[in-house]
DNA sequence: GCAAGGTC
């Protein structure tokens, strides 16, 4: 070894101190073990001009951890409100002594200090962290930081010309960071735990939550659990709505092949409104006219290069395997040589990268290996270079094969299947679009206008080599623009369906979307919110459900005014104060002293709340400790009827029916009491006023309601809304009860008194989440989801198709004058017309929604089953 | 027994 000053090289992990020293040296380096077998490679090297004597070295990421000052760390050492003030400090854990003695043994014979470390803010903070040990060791040490984006030759020489000092603010940032969650985290999970875990019987929270559970909190571990748990909600929440649409098809004359087309007013919530339209389209004689026949090009792009967050998504969704089993796959991969650090924001390769090689490697794979093959054959045609997805951490490539093999015989199947991915990835990311082309015919049947579409693939190109990805074809009957033909139309109708479960993809991307957690940490926080039993994974959908545990936390934050904690705001926010300290616009002090004092104010408005909490979490979970607990369920204060149930002196509260999906009011022991007031299946909204009925002789006096319906679902006269109407003796509400047959005369069977039914094991988890899904739907052609009510449903309220004048009416939204197919084929209709006692509108009007036949004007039936000659309106 | 962020 020549001689010259000894420059000790530290970075990140090992993989970059051997391939930096490999470029470096041109393959000179010689390998070394360093204090406790720590990886040293050595080389000559000039640097800024002197021949140095180069040692390159690791850490393993953080060098140093965060903790609570002896004897703060003990959990019963002080009051948890008292963490947001106790000293902190830092230290090398157990761990990673060995790679400190390392340092320190290099720093020793060192000049000067060359920082390698990634090019990030975690990166920066972790050259403090070495610099604290090695100067420690060496107060003579001259410092410097390489910048650099990839280990290319080239790149690091670079680097090496243009190093700087490290950057104090990125590292402040960190610190701050660091703090904010360590106060926050703790002092609410000792709260917690310390408060709840003696108190109840979690035996109920099915998963691996212990006897004992550690109740946590963190930053990001909670808002993953919300928006678990908010999207529960949602689906607790829904109210499934019927819509009607008219549906077309064609049967093609020469392949016989049917033809769906869909109508340009997709679905219409009012009845009459699409009988309106319907009409028209299947009298006798209607045809059908092509108004256009029209195609185009259209391409399906390759995925942009692959970075963590993407392949976590994918890996959950493509090959079922959980977000943090993928990475623990990517990682062991990556240990073995045959895929690139998996932790990568970059979704772009950069110009010099050698792709061509990396596909090379890949053309003996059997499966494979002709597709890559062929990729490589200029006169193929299917080359194209990577698309550019936009990001890039300036540190790691995107996750690409790095080795070939076509399966080594110790793997299972989760490292075959993300080895495989990750292959084929990378081949489809070098591969040129799939073609196809777009058929759209539009037609017009009297008046309304419907289209169809079908896709022709002309060069499926990537998607040769991406079976997680289709593209379905649909031809279409070959119709000329003028053409006319006989349709077969029907109107068809279903309902709304609530919104899925978050599929682990999307609430990667939600937290994504939020800031919440890194890259390399959004799989830990997921698997926290699992391993602490907040929330299960169903690992055939990878949807994910809240536990009790989980809704009942939420639930109690909810309760106790602290939405700030489980939802993603605060997170968000914190990020922001971080990076204006990385910036240098604002010092370490003053964010930590903010957010500390934001998160304490939370914690000193829970801290009187330990009453609400524990009966918040009481509606979940059985209570051990001899307290009795609260009776009622979790409802809102709105959804409880203020009057006591008149068989066992409970709270009435609004709930669902879990067979109708219909809303009722019902006594808040149910089961064990059967008191209940069902109300029509129209109701849309139901509002409990703070007034009690002025003439209820019920003892404990009973609230007022505001009720509202939907129009097409109650016998016309009715108003769609009813205002401070007493359930239990307004006439009008008896007399709506009665139009739709609803019998609420709670002659039911009482199982017991309210103490046999506290006793006997009820379990006090309801309202909303003993709330069941709703129904099973049938399926439109288009998508289900409720997104609120459409314009054109607005449109039609309050028009004529709302009837008024046939107040007393017998008729009822389940007698459906009219037969109905459904998607599934199913028909269902009125066959007793005598159910029925429809009369002329008031107004005198023909065609009008109040139970008068569009076609002939006389009551009794509708247009649809009129037994008079077809008349044409418009 | 606690957070989140690196990496093994």
């Amino acid at each position: 070894m020549p001689a010259g000053p000894v420059v000790l090289n530290v970075a990140e992990k090992p993989s970059v101190a051997k391939e930096a020293s490999r470029a470096l040296s041109r393959n000179q380096a010689t390998y070394s073990r360093g204090a406790g077998g720590t990886a040293c490679w050595d080389f000559s090297h000039t640097v800024q001009g002197t021949t140095c004597q180069m040692v390159f070295t690791s850490v393993a990421g953080h060098l140093m951890s965060t903790d609570f000052k002896e004897p703060f760390n003990k959990w019963k050492s002080c009051a948890p409100l008292e963490l947001f003030h106790k000293p902190i400090e830092r230290y090398v854990p157990a761990n990673k002594k060995v790679l400190e003695a390392n340092l320190k043994a290099e720093a020793r014979r060192a000049q000067w200090l060359i920082l390698w470390l990634d090019c990030d803010r975690e990166g920066e903070h972790i050259c403090f962290e070495v610099m604290e040990v090695c100067c420690g060791v060496n107060r003579n040490l001259r410092v410097l930081r390489a910048q650099f984006s990839t280990l290319l030759v080239g790149e690091l020489e670079r680097a090496l010309a243009t190093l700087r000092p490290p950057n104090k603010s990125e590292a402040d940032a960190v610190d701050a960071r660091q703090e904010i969650d360590l106060r926050s985290g703790a002092s609410f999970t000792r709260f917690l735990t310390l408060s709840l875990q003696q108190k109840f019987d979690w035996s109920s929270n099915l998963g691996p939550t212990s006897d004992k559970p550690v109740i946590s909190y963190g930053p990001c571990q909670f808002p993953t659990l919300g928006f678990i748990v908010k999207r529960q909600w949602e689906i607790y929440a829904h109210v499934a709505e019927r819509f009607w649409y008219i549906h077309v098809s064609h049967r093609d004359g020469t392949t016989g092949q049917m033809c769906d087309f869909e109508w340009d007013r997709k679905r219409l919530f009012d009845r009459f409104a699409a009988e309106l339209f319907f009409e028209p389209c299947k009298e006798d004689g209607a045809l059908a006219t092509v108004e256009s026949v029209g195609e185009k090009p259209t391409y399906k792009y390759p995925p942009y290069p692959l970075s963590t967050i993407e392949f976590a998504k994918k890996a959950s969704s493509f090959l079922r395997i959980g977000s943090q089993d993928a990475m623990k796959v990517a990682e062991d991969l990556y240990q073995a040589g045959y895929i690139s650090y998996p932790r990568t924001e970059t979704d772009r390769f950069s110009p010099d990268f050698d792709l061509r090689a990396l596909v090379g490697n890949q053309t003996a794979h059997p499966q494979w290996g002709g597709y890559a093959s062929r990729l490589l054959d200029p006169g193929s045609g299917l080359w194209r270079d990577p698309g550019n997805g936009g990001h890039d951490d300036k540190a790691h490539p995107p996750i690409h094969p790095t080795k070939f093999t076509a399966g080594e015989p110790g793997w299972d199947v989760k490292k075959k299947k993300v080895y495989e991915f990750v292959v084929r990835h990378f081949l489809a990311c070098c591969s040129d679009r799939a073609v196809g082309s777009e058929s759209v015919i539009r037609i017009d049947v009297a008046g309304e206008k419907f289209t169809t579409r079908g896709t022709a693939v002309k060069a499926r190109n990537w998607l040769d080599v991406y079976p997680y990805r289709s593209w379905s074809q649909a031809s279409l009957p070959g119709l000329r623009e003028g053409e006319q033909f006989k349709p077969e139309v029907s109107l068809k109708s279903g309902f709304t369906r609530p919104p899925e479960k978050l599929k682990e993809t999307d609430l990667i991307a939600k937290m994504e979307q939020h800031g919440i957690g890194t890259d390399a940490t959004m799989a830990q926080h997921i698997e926290t919110t699992l391993k602490r039993g907040y929330a299960t994974r169903d690992n055939q959908t990878m949807q994910f459900s809240p536990m009790p545990l989980g809704e009942a936390l939420v639930f109690a934050y909810k309760e106790m005014g602290l939405d700030v904690l489980w939802q993603p705001l605060l997170r968000a926010e914190t990020e922001s104060q971080v990076s204006n300290i990385a910036c240098g616009q604002v010092s370490k002090g003053i964010v930590i002293e903010d957010a500390i004092g934001k998160t304490q104010a939370q914690f000193l408005k829970a801290l009187p709340q330990l009453l609400v909490l524990e009966r918040s979490i009481g509606h979940f979970f059985k209570r051990v400790d001899g307290n009795p607990g609260p009776s009622e369920p979790p409802t809102d204060a709105r959804d409880v009827l203020r009057t006591m149930c008149p068989l066992c002196a409970q709270r009435v509260v609004l709930a669902r029916n879990s067979s109708t999906d219909g809303r009722l009011f019902r006594c808040s022991q149910h089961p064990h009491c059967n008191h209940k007031i069902a109300l029509p299946r129209a109701t849309v909204s139901v509002t409990v006023r703070p007034e009690k009925c002025p003439r209820c002789p019920r003892e404990a006096g009973v609230s007022l309601v505001d009720l509202r319906f939907r129009r097409s679902g109650i016998p016309p006269g009715f108003s769609v809304m009813m205002q401070g109407q007493c359930l239990y003796c307004s006439p009008a509400i008896k007399e709506l009860f009665e139009a739709c047959q609803i019998n609420n005369s709670n002659e039911a069977h009482n199982t017991g008194p309210v103490s046999r039914a506290r006793g006997s094991g009820v379990s006090r988890r309801s309202g909303p989440s003993s709330m069941p899904p709703p129904p099973t739907t049938r399926a439109p052609p288009q998508p289900q989801h409720n997104n609120g009510p459409p314009k054109r449903r607005q449109a039609f309220q309050g028009s004529r198709y709302a009837g008024e004048s046939t107040r007393g009416s017998t008729w009822q939204d389940s007698n459906a004058s009219h037969t109905f197919v459904t998607a599934t084929g199913q028909s269902f209709g009125l066959q007793n017309h005598s159910r029925q006692t429809l009369r002329p509108s008031s107004s005198g009007r023909s065609g009008g929604g109040s139970g008068v036949c569009y076609n002939c004007g006389e009551g009794g039936h509708f247009a649809s089953n009129c037994p008079h000659p077809k008349k044409r309106r418009r």
